[in-house]
This record gives structure tokens, C-alpha cells and sequence, in this order.
DNA sequence: TGCCCATGGTAAT
DNA sequence: TTACCCTGGGCAG
């Protein structure tokens, strides 16, 4: 469920509050008892973000793989960065937040000295700082199948798709399968790996911009959003995709990924004004081009937004301005 | 309050 | 192809 700005903030949190330190890893779950008894105890040296997956190397030489899947999330609680202000309290990254509001905004108006000692960050696809006035380490919540604690900050990861110890070779071949990521290779090349590889296949636009190994973070909201964006019809071939469009597809990414990842939010729509980009953030029905608008206008040339489910998601798009 | 759906991907069938 | 992960927001009642 989040996109890829979401797993590269989540990595980038983990960066800031658990790396270089011993971390005490649990599965209060159980499910990951085995997995964690290996990892228990050493410090975390490298936190990195590939596409929708984390990826955390210990200094033993194993890692941590984890995919949150369509629910999964991270909640961070205790002394926690979030990157502008040091503050403490309780943070969860992951799932909707309706405010809209993010971690940076809710922590950039709370940082002040004196604030409470507690913070809660969900991180998921956007996220949510509130101020707790919980002991720590607080109480698991739920189904937590893997807490990572430190003296200072905890993390709890629940409901992923994914979660195990790899060796570096296995690291390896996980990044491998992966199309480019724009945060993590470098741009020139990204774009010339994943134009040859679109402009190659039958398959529709649409389909090979969700395909992680064409292209690496993009889900079904920036998928619709990105193809509305480039006025292009979902369901021609990558082949016959002019190249113009593809690399334009490409660069947009890039945009759209950069925006979400100092934001927290998937803002698509640019060129607002700036009551009408505050009230994008607020809400959701303000906050996209097509993305679950079926049957309402579209906002450029008033038709119908359509929806068909194609390889088992929901696709959004204006048989008009994309026709 | 209870039901449905969701920003995916894995693994069993 | 289907079940699973088993959460949280939206919405009907």
C-alpha cells in the first residue's frame, strides 16, 4: 500500500534512530522468532530503500528484508528524528491519514523545547506524529512481527508481505530483479534501462509501469496519475509508446518520487494555487487527477474518469484527454 | 458498530 | 488462480 516515497522515508527514519547502536530484536508476534533471534543483539549499519522494499544491513553481514504489502506499517516510538527537529515521542509511519497532515509538518509544529518526551510515527503511505504520553518502551500493539529497540527509540513492524534474514548474496539477486529506482541509480542510465526495456513489450503502459522489475516504487496511484499526466492511453503497447513519452514518463517519476519523499504525501497535481495545494494536502478527493474518481469529471475536460480492473487492480483514467 | 475495501506481493494450489 | 497478511479508513445503518 505505500508507494515507494514511503519505504525510502521509512528507511531514511530507521537511518537516523537505529543505526551504530546494539538493537534488541523480538517478534512479539512470534511469526519472526526465528529471524530475529539471529539478528538480536547487533547494530544496524546500513538502512536502504530499493523501490517498495527495505533493506537493513547488520553488522554481522546478514540483513533484514522487508515488503509492507497492501497493509503493512511501521510505527516508531520514543526519542525520534524525524529529520528537522529532535523531539520525543511516538511516530507511525504507514497507513492513511486523512488530516493529510505528515510527520514533518505535525513535528515542525510541535519541536519546540519542552514538548512531550514521548512521539509516535506511523509510517506507511503517509504518515502521523502525535505527541504520547505512553512509558517507554510502550506495550506492542496488535500483531507486531518484528520490534527493533534501542536504549532510546523502538520501531514496530506489523502486517508485511515480506519479512526475512538474507545473506548479501541473496540481497544481490533480490535488487537485481528490481527495475531502476530513481533515488537509487543513477538517472541517465535509470531512463535508458527502463525505455528500452518498455519500448520492447506488447504489453499495456499500464501494466509495465505496476511490473517492478521495469521500473521500481510506482503503484496504482501514481501509475493512473503519471499516465493521466502524460495524456497517455493506458492500454497501448509499451512498443508503440513514443519514445518522447516514455522518457517523459521516466523524468515525471523522478519528479513525482522526489516530491513524495520530502513531503510524505503522493501530491500529483501541480501548477495549483496555493489554497487550492493546501487543500490537495488536506484531501484526498482534492488530491488527484483520476485516481479513484470513477464516474466523476475530469478536471480538465469534464468527461467521465473510467475504471476497469486490469491484471487484478484498479485502473483509473479520462477516455478523453488520454484517449 | 460492523462491513467493505485498499497505495501488493508471496506462496500454496 | 486463490488465499493470505490481519490493519485502518470510509461508510452504511
Amino acid at each position: 500500500m505505500p508507494e515507494g516515497h514511503s519505504v525510502h522515508r521509512i528507511a531514511r527514519q530507521i537511518e537516523r534512530n537505529f543505526e551504530h547502536v546494539p538493537v534488541a530484536v523480538s517478534s512479539p508476534q512470534g511469526r519472526f522468532a526465528a529471524g530475529a533471534a539471529q539478528l538480536d543483539g547487533h547494530e544496524i549499519v546500513q538502512s536502504k530503500a530499493v523501490g517498495k522494499q527495505m533493506f537493513l544491513e547488520f553488522d554481522h553481514g546478514l540483513w533484514l528484508r522487508v515488503h509492507l504489502g497492501i497493509y503493512g506499517s511501521w510505527d516508531f516510538a520514543g526519542d525520534i528524528t524525524t529529520g528537522r527537529a529532535a523531539t520525543a515521542s511516538t511516530t507511525r509511519m504507514g497507513q492513511t491519514n486523512q488530516s493529510g497532515s505528515n510527520a514533518v509538518d505535525a513535528e515542525a509544529s510541535q519541536s519546540s523545547i519542552g514538548a512531550p518526551r514521548l512521539t509516535r510515527v506511523r509510517m506507511s503511505e503517509q504518515e502521523q506524529v502525535e505527541p504520547d504520553a505512553e512509558i517507554f518502551p510502550p506495550e506492542p500493539v496488535g500483531a507486531v512481527r518484528v520490534r527493533l529497540l534501542t536504549p532510546t527509540a523502538v520501531a514496530d513492524l506489523r502486517g508485511p508481505t515480506a519479512c526475512e534474514v538474507l545473506t548479501i548474496e541473496q540481497v544481490d539477486a533480490a535488487i537485481r530483479k528490481l527495475g531502476p529506482d530513481p533515488l537509487v541509480d543513477d538517472l541517465a542510465e535509470g531512463e535508458e534501462r527502463f525505455t528500452a526495456v518498455v519500448r520492447k513489450k506488447r504489453t499495456p503502459i499500464a501494466l509495465l509501469l505496476m511490473d517492478q522489475s521495469v521500473v521500481s516504487g510506482i503503484g496504482n496511484v501514481y501509475r493512473a496519475e503519471l499516465l493521466f499526466r502524460a495524456r497517455q492511453d493506458p492500454f497501448t503497447p509499451g512498443k508503440d509508446v513514443s519514445e518522447e513519452v516514455v522518457r517523459g514518463l521516466w523524468r515525471d517519476w523522478v519528479k513525482l518520487l522526489n516530491i513524495g519523499v520530502e513531503t510524505g504525501l503522493m501530491l500529483t497535481r501541480d501548477g495549483l494555487t496555493p489554497r487550492d495545494q493546501a487543500k490537495a494536502r488536506r484531501s484526498r478527493a482534492d488530491r488527484y487527477w483520476v485516481y479513484h474518481r470513477t464516474g466523476e469529471p475530469c478536471r480538465l475536460c469534464g468527461a467521465d474518469i473510467q475504471m476497469q480492473e486490469l491484471g487484478g487492480r484498479k485502473l483509473y483514467w479520462c477516455p478523453v484527454d488520454q484517449g
